[in-house]
RNA sequence: GCACAGGUGACCGAGUGGUUAAUGGUAGCAGACUGUAAAUCUGCCGCUCUUCGGAGCUACGGAGGUUCGAAUCCUCCCCUGUGCA
């Protein structure tokens, strides 16, 4: 995938930086790791330090010191987490700022106005993140909602990508996109009927690519992957393919094997925050007493800084001493995890054999 | 030696006759976390059993006592802090 800020490789793990950082690490050592493009977040920057600000300020790229691909959510997620904050009707969601408690409302015109102000090289159309369990008719005209949505997000964008702060030093560089890319959400709940219904009626609406959104909600795994399946036939293979908020690393294995390409989630850098580490070995929680003499690596499998240079029982030491330095390591090794288990996924596609990857028989490293 | 103030579960610290293994914290042990209101949240946390509903012990410095009933009231003793000799 070619953006103005760089190529990503696919599929791709995309680290979550929802207000202009991924949490605990920085921008230099997530160039390090291999990170190809991160996510900021909307509803997030918007409240603080606000678009505005970061517009004058040369553009999130500029401004957080990243000049690989950025990514932002709509604010769609927001609506589905902050849910008793907000109001939705069919002109966009009042929210009630977390931070202060002010009232603002968001339209998908408005979300697009704030990600183009903000430079995303792939900004996300306003959708309902539809709540689980949601019943039949509740998940469709959510669904429905979602697509009309994705039509004023749409002509709203095209109308206006090229506002994007980074657009000048675009322009020197022709063979690269010279205006951002807007994906199309799926929706439609756990039915899988409504799931091909607004797949097909998000491609008709014609967009550069597809997210795959509302899932990991609550549903089990099982159905989440039916989801998936259901939905990813519909979608153009030579367009990326993204499903939204996920996974555990077994997860986004068996999607990128589906024929996924692109993911985020929040996992591994919150959980490296509250001390789950992920290893070849499985999850370690790091302040579990058993590892307090521990002097091997958190995974021996692994050859990230962290590993190669602290002990479990540092490590943990650390966490239970509430360090910030904990904060920082275990998300890097996390990040590590899930970037070198992506690579993994890549050369084993280029091997054209997933097989050893997804029977856990080759290291994800 | 005298005068005050105190001694509560690993620690800090509520409780001053009865809803009681005893409020809160901390520490400890474990669990959760999926487009980030998350360095957050949840459970356990005297001992021994348990058919997981519960049962039995032992507990508020020590020893007695009052009372149907005491961490709470009384007596003596021990210890700690502060002040004065």
């Amino acid at each position: 995938m070619h953006t103005a800020h760089g190529p990503v490789e696919t599929p791709a793990f995309m680290p979550v930086g929802t207000a202009g950082t991924v949490k605990a690490v920085s921008q230099d050592i997530l160039e390090e790791l291999g990170a190809q493009i991160i996510l900021g977040n909307t509803y997030h920057l918007y409240l603080r330090p606000g678009h505005e600000l970061v517009r004058k300020l040369g553009g999130l790229h500029k401004f957080m010191s990243w000049e690989r691909a950025l990514l932002t959510d709509s604010g769609g997620f927001q609506v589905f987490s902050l849910s008793e904050l907000r109001k939705v009707k069919e002109e966009g969601v009042s929210f009630r700022s977390h931070l202060d408690g002010t009232s603002h409302l968001f339209t998908p015109e408005r979300s697009m106005e704030i990600q183009i102000a903000l430079g995303a090289d792939i900004a996300m159309t306003f959708d309902e993140c539809t709540e689980h369990p949601a019943e039949m008719e509740r998940a469709r005209s959510s669904m429905e909602m979602t697509l009309r949505w994705a039509k004023r997000s749409k002509d709203y964008f095209e109308a206006h990508k090229h506002e994007v702060p980074w657009r000048e030093a675009a322009g020197e560089n022709p063979g690269l996109p010279q205006a951002p890319a807007l994906f199309g959400i799926v929706q439609g709940g756990m039915y899988a009927d409504l799931r091909r219904e607004s797949a097909e009626r998000t491609v008709e609406l014609d967009f550069p690519g597809y997210a795959i959104g509302g899932l990991s909600v609550g549903e089990s795994r099982a159905k989440t992957m039916e989801m998936i399946a259901a939905v990813l036939e519909m979608l153009p293979k030579d367009k990326p393919r993204y499903v939204m908020g996920v996974g555990y690393p077994e997860e986004i294995v068996q999607y990128a094997a589906m024929g996924v390409d692109m993911m985020d989630c929040v996992l591994p850098t919150r959980a490296a925050r509250h001390g789950l580490l992920f290893t070849s070995e499985g999850r370690i929680n790091i302040k579990n007493a058993r590892y307090a003499q521990d002097q091997g690596p958190a995974d021996p499998r692994c050859a990230c800084r962290v590993c190669s240079r602290y002990t479990r029982a540092y490590l943990r030491h650390l966490f239970v001493s509430a360090e910030p330095l904990a904060g920082v390591l275990n998300t890097v090794h996390n990040l590590a995890y899930y970037l070198d288990t992506m690579r993994s996924v890549r050369h084993a596609i280029t091997l054209g054999d997933l097989s050893g990857i997804l029977s856990g028989s080759v290291s994800l490293t």
